[in-house]
DNA sequence: GCTATTTTGGACCGAATAGTCCAAATTCCT
DNA sequence: AGGAATTTGGACTATTCGGTCCAAAATAGC
C-alpha cells in the first residue's frame, strides 16, 4: 500500500512489491492473482484505513473544530515523512481513474461519501451554533470534497506551506 | 503534448509517441535528446499555452465575471473528447512532481504564477466593484490556487457534473 | 550535376517488465 | 511420526521498455 501510494501504480515494480512484502513471487500471485489485483487490494485498505481516521477525528469537538482540526492536519504533515506524499486516493484519481473502470467506480463512490460525510459533520456544526454559513450543508461540503484533492496533490507536489496554511484559513471561513 | 497529457508520463511509451509524431525513432531522439527531454519540451508547450488562455479569458469583463468564466469553463468542458482529461500539470503534480526536481520546479513555479494571476484578477474585481469581498487579494487567490487542481483532479475522474457546478457556486460566492 | 551535409528507417541492444511453472521444502493434521 | 496439503524459491518465458547506431536515402550548397 505504501509503495503505491508513494509511486503510484505504473512506477511500482513488481519486484518493488515482493521486496516491500517479503513475500515470493509466487506467494504473492497465489493470494493476490497479479499486480493489479495486488493494487486494488491495496487501495480498498487504503480507503478503509482513511475512512476510520476521518471518522475518529470528525468524531470529537464541534463540528466547525472537526472539519478545522481534520484539514488541518493534512497540510500539517507535510514534512513528516510518512505522509507528505499526498492521499493514495487522490493520485489514483489522477493516474488510473481515467482508465481502470474499477478504480474509477470506487473513487467516484468515495467522492460521494466524502460530501456525505463532510455535510454531516457540518449540519452538526449548524446545530450546535459553530457553523454559522447557513447554506445547505451539501452545498457546502462540495466546496470541501473539491477543495480536498486541490490540497492533497499541493502537498504531495511540495507545495509552499505558508500558501496552504492561507488557504485553508479562507477555505475555512466559509464555515462562518 | 497530447499524450502525456492523456496518459501521464509512466504510461506512455515511446512507440506512441513515435506513431503521434510522426517521428522515426532516430529523429525524434536527435530533436529532443530522449523521453525525458520530450516530455519536458510537452510540459513547456503546455504551460505557456494554458498562461496564453488564461490571460486571453480572465482579460475581459469584470474581475468576478473573468474568474467566473474561466472555473466554469474547466467543468463545462468535462465531456469535450479533447479536454475531459483535465489539466496536464495537475496531473504532473501529482505523478512526476515528488521524483522529478525539474518538474517540481516548473509546477511550483506555477503555482506562485496562479496565485500572482489569480489576486490580479481579485484586485480588479474589488476595484470594479464585482468582487465585495474585502479579504486581500492574495488571500482569496490562494483558495482559487488550491481548488484549481481538485477540481481538475475530479473533473479527469469523471466526477458528477452537477456536484462540480455546485462547489464552484460556493467557491465563487467567496468573491461576494 | 556532383559533392557535402542532414535526415531517416530500422536493425539491434541490454535491461526490466509482468507473469508462469514446478520441484523442493515446509507446515498441518492425525 | 508420517502422509497430505500448502507454501516457497527461483528458473524460465515472452514482451516491452528506452536508447544506440549506422548505412542508406534525401536534401542542400555550389
Amino acid at each position: 500500500m505504501r509503495l503505491f501510494w508513494r509511486q503510484g501504480y505504473e512506477a511500482t515494480a513488481l519486484v518493488d512489491l515482493l521486496a516491500a512484502t517479503g513475500l515470493s513471487k509466487s506467494s504473492l500471485y497465489a493470494t493476490f492473482g497479479g499486480k493489479r489485483d495486488l493494487f486494488l487490494a491495496a487501495l480498498d485498505a487504503y480507503r478503509e484505513e482513511q475512512f476510520g481516521e476521518f471518522r475518529t477525528i470528525v468524531s470529537r469537538g464541534t463540528g466547525r473544530d472537526a472539519l478545522e482540526t481534520y484539514f488541518r492536519r493534512i497540510v500539517a504533515r507535510d514534512r513528516d515523512p510518512d505522509y507528505s506524499f499526498g492521499c493514495l486516493a487522490v493520485c489514483q484519481l489522477v493516474e488510473m481513474a481515467p482508465r481502470d473502470a474499477d478504480v474509477r467506480q470506487r473513487l467516484l463512490a468515495d467522492v460521494d461519501s466524502g460530501v456525505d460525510a463532510f455535510a454531516e459533520v457540518i449540519a452538526r456544526g449548524q446545530a450546535d451554533g459553530s457553523i454559522r454559513n447557513q447554506r445547505t450543508p451539501r452545498q457546502i461540503a462540495t466546496l470541501f470534497s473539491v477543495a480536498f484533492p486541490g490540497l492533497q496533490a499541493l502537498v504531495r507536489a511540495g507545495a509552499d506551506r505558508a500558501m496552504l496554511d492561507e488557504a485553508l484559513t479562507v477555505l475555512l471561513s466559509n464555515l462562518d
